[in-house]
DNA sequence: GTTAATGATTGTGC
DNA sequence: GCACAATCATTAAC
């Protein structure tokens, strides 16, 4: 019996690709199982396959800490999540029917012996209970690996959340018109920085690393953005007129932090190359 | 595939 | 902590 056991044991490795561990090992304490199925589940990839499924997945996406509104990469996430569900359960099912199909081969055995020797209903009960140990194992490395595949999706979703964006259209002419209405003091205060983060949907941070980063690109090349700097002005000619002969009114008479007190279009330098 | 544009990061000085 | 400068890394246009 012992042999023939074996032999289908090896056969049901061959077929799944799994490794099945000795009769005699513990298996691994149901907790861990919970744990697993609580976190499949929570990533929407257990569970019902038909209908929630998006739904889910948006869950799983909102749970990571991204927004549930729009972005390719998002539904990205939700496409390669919804391939991982897939794959899952059809492991899952064929586990199952691995499961059943050795149960039924083993009882065939069984059956089979007892015409030669006694068989009581608690070994036969043992056998199946064995079987089924032997299963929920194989079933617990399929979580795992499910598991470890949502984990390497969802880091690297984050990853590429860090990648960089173009701004948008909007937000690039909005950072613009404010750039070049205060040219004579592109310095925008933490209140405006907040204002123009407002508009564009970026960060405070954001604001600044594109004024950090025009400044010096301006000042680089004058010449090449006087071609911008005209279209902006001519857009914004009546108030942007205004509020620039407001900016430079300001930054003459109140603006302590202003380094700027020149305008870019003559910017002076310190030695160190900063801009006075 | 190459190149320019651009957002982000890092190092430095004040 | 902020601004500048250099640089990196990615995107978009060709």
């Amino acid at each position: 019996m012992k042999p023939a056991l074996f032999s289908v044991l090896c056969e049901i490795k061959e077929k799944t690709g799994l490794s099945i561990r000795g009769a005699q090992e513990e298996d691994p304490p149901d907790p861990q199982l919970m744990r697993l199925d609580n976190m499949l589940l929570a990533e929407g990839v257990a569970g019902p396959e038909k209908g929630g499924g998006s739904a889910a997945a948006a869950a799983a996406a909102a749970a990571a800490g991204s927004p549930t509104d729009n972005s390719i990469e998002h539904s990205d996430y939700r496409a390669k999540l919804s391939q991982i569900r897939q794959i899952y359960h059809t492991e899952l099912e064929k586990y199952e029917q691995a499961c059943n199909e050795f149960t039924t081969h083993v009882m065939n055995l069984l059956r089979e012996q007892s015409r030669t020797r006694p068989i009581s209903p608690k070994e036969i009960e043992r056998m199946v209970s064995i079987i089924h140990r032997k299963f929920s194992s194989i079933q617990m490395q399929l979580k795992q690996s499910t598991c470890e595949a949502v984990m390497i999706l969802r880091s690297r979703f984050l990853d590429a959340r860090r990648k960089r964006r173009n701004f948008s259209k909007q937000a690039t002419e909005i950072l613009n018109e404010y750039f070049y209405s205060h040219l004579s003091n592109p310095y925008p205060s933490e209140e405006a920085k907040e204002e123009l983060a407002k508009k564009c949907s970026i960060t405070v941070s954001q604001v600044s690393n594109w004024f950090g980063n025009k400044r010096i690109r301006y000042k680089k090349n004058i010449g090449k953005f006087q071609e911008e700097a005209n279209l902006y002005a001519a857009k914004t000619a009546v108030t942007a007129a205004h509020a620039a002969a407001a900016a430079v009114q300001n930054s003459q008479t109140n603006s302590p932090t202003t380094p700027n007190s020149g305008g870019y279009p003559a910017p002076c330098y310190q030695s160190d190359g900063r801009i006075q």
